[in-house]
DNA sequence: TGTACATCAGTGAACGCGCGTTCACTGATGTAC
DNA sequence: TGTACATCAGTGAACGCGCGTTCACTGATGTAC
C-alpha cells in the first residue's frame, strides 16, 4: 500500500513529531528509523527523502524541544503577574508533562551526546542556558520587586529551580509513575520559595 | 597471547569494575563485551566464562554502584558530628565524584532500564531510595538535635538535596566540565541549608 | 482542453557493520593414585 | 616423587540479528506547450 504523497515541509514536521513521541515512550532503543517510519505511515527508506541520515533528524528533534521550552515559559508568565507566582507555575507545568521531560535527560546521556557529538551536546547545553536566562530574569524581576532577596546569585537560583523539575522527574521515571511527584513538587516548592523570599518577610513571621 | 589464568572470583571483580570505569568514560555504547574484554586483556568470549551474559554483568556492575553509594555515606558520615555538617560533607564528596555519578544517571536513562528491564529498573529505584533513607536519617538527627527544623518531611528533604548532587552534576556533563561546579554547590548549599535551619535561628539574623 | 515531460515523494530489495552469543578446541593447574 | 586424569579459564572462528543506509525503480502531481 502506497503512502500518500505529501510535501517535503509536512513530512519533516510528522517525522520529527513522531521521532519525539517515540523517544518520550519507547526511549532511545525505541527511536529506530523503522520506528519512527512506520509511526508516520512510511517506509523506512523514505524517510531519507526528508532528512539526509538520523543525526539530521536528531537535530530537528533538538529543535522541537527547544521550542517546547520556549513555549513553557511564554505560557507560565501569562499565567500569572509576580515573578514569584510565576515561577511556581513554570514548575507545575513542567510537572505535568513529566514523560516529556524524561526525553530530555534521555537523550542528554544518550550515547549520541556524551562522546559522539561534542558540538550537539553544545547545542543542547546552549538550549539550557537560554531556558536558564529566562527563568533567571523572571527571578531579577522578582528581586527588583522585593519579592525575592538579592543576596542570591539568581544563575544559581535558576539552576536549583531546575533542579526541583529534574529530580521530581527523575523519581518519577524510576518509580515507574507511583512517585507522588505532584505533592513532592508543592512541599518542595514551599521550602524553596521560603529560602528566597526576603528576610524582611521571615522576621515577620518569626515574631509571632 | 594468551591471557594469565585466574580464578572467576576474581575476574568478576575485574570485568564489573572495568565495565563500570567504560561506562563513566565512554557511555553506555562504550559499554560493549568486546570493549569490556580488552580493557581486563581478555578476548570477547571469555566473558561468558564468569558471567552468563551481559545482562548478568549490568547487575553486577548496579551492584558495585551501590557499594560506592553506601560507602559514599559510610564516609561522610565519618567527616563530621553533626548532622548539617554531615549533609555538606557528603555533597562535596558527590561533587569530587562527578563522573561517577553521571554513570548512574547514564544507566537510569538508557534503554537497558526504561523499557526493557523493569525489575532491573525496580532494583535500582530501591537502591536510590536505600540511599535517600539514610540522608533522611541524618536530617531526622538533625531535627532532634534542633539543627533542622521540624515543619518539614525527611524524605521531602532527602530528595531535595540529592536534587542539589544531581543538577550540578547534570551542568558539569553538558558543559563538558567549564561550569564551576564547585562553586555552584557551595552556594546551593548556602541557600539549602539557610532554608532547613531552625527558624529561631534566621529571626536572631533578621533582628539586627 | 489535451499531450509530453520534469519533478519528486514513496518503494522494496540489498548492503555492510557492530554487536551479543555459541561452540569446539587448547592448555595450564590441581588432584588422585 | 611420578604419572594419569579432571577441571576450568582462555581462544578464535562463526552465527544471526537489527540497524542505518543506498539505489534503481514507480507513479502521482504540476507545468510547458
Amino acid at each position: 500500500m502506497r503512502a500518500e504523497k505529501l510535501t517535503t515541509e509536512v513530512r519533516q514536521e510528522q517525522i520529527a513529531q513522531a521521532a519525539l513521541e517515540l523517544l518520550v515512550s519507547q526511549g532511545m532503543r525505541g527511536l529506530s528509523l523503522a520506528a519512527v517510519a512506520c509511526r508516520v505511515g512510511l517506509v523506512p527508506s523514505a524517510i531519507y527523502r526528508h532528512f539526509r541520515n538520523k543525526d539530521e533528524l536528531l537535530e530537528a528533534v533538538i529543535d522541537l524541544i527547544q521550542n517546547r521550552l520556549f513555549s513553557l515559559i511564554m505560557a507560565a508568565r501569562q499565567d500569572a503577574q509576580a515573578p514569584l507566582e510565576q515561577l511556581e507555575a513554570l514548575l507545575m507545568r513542567h510537572i505535568q508533562i513529566v514523560e516529556k521531560n524524561q526525553a530530555i535527560a534521555r537523550l542528554i546521556f544518550s550515547d549520541d551526546f556524551s562522546v559522539s557529538h561534542p558540538e550537539r551536546k553544545a547545542k543542547m547545553y546552549e538550549i539550557i542556558r537560554s531556558y536558564l536566562a529566562d527563568v533567571a530574569k523572571i527571578i531579577i524581576q522578582g528581586q527588583q520587586k522585593g519579592q525575592i532577596r538579592q543576596d542570591v546569585d539568581p544563575k544559581t537560583l535558576s539552576i536549583m529551580f531546575l533542579g526541583l523539575v529534574q529530580q521530581s522527574c527523575i523519581f518519577w521515571h524510576l518509580s515507574s509513575g507511583s512517585f507522588e511527584i505532584a505533592r513532592h513538587a508543592q512541599e518542595a516548592w514551599r521550602l524553596f520559595r521560603q529560602s528566597i523570599e526576603p528576610r524582611s518577610e521571615r522576621r515577620g513571621e518569626g515574631k509571632r
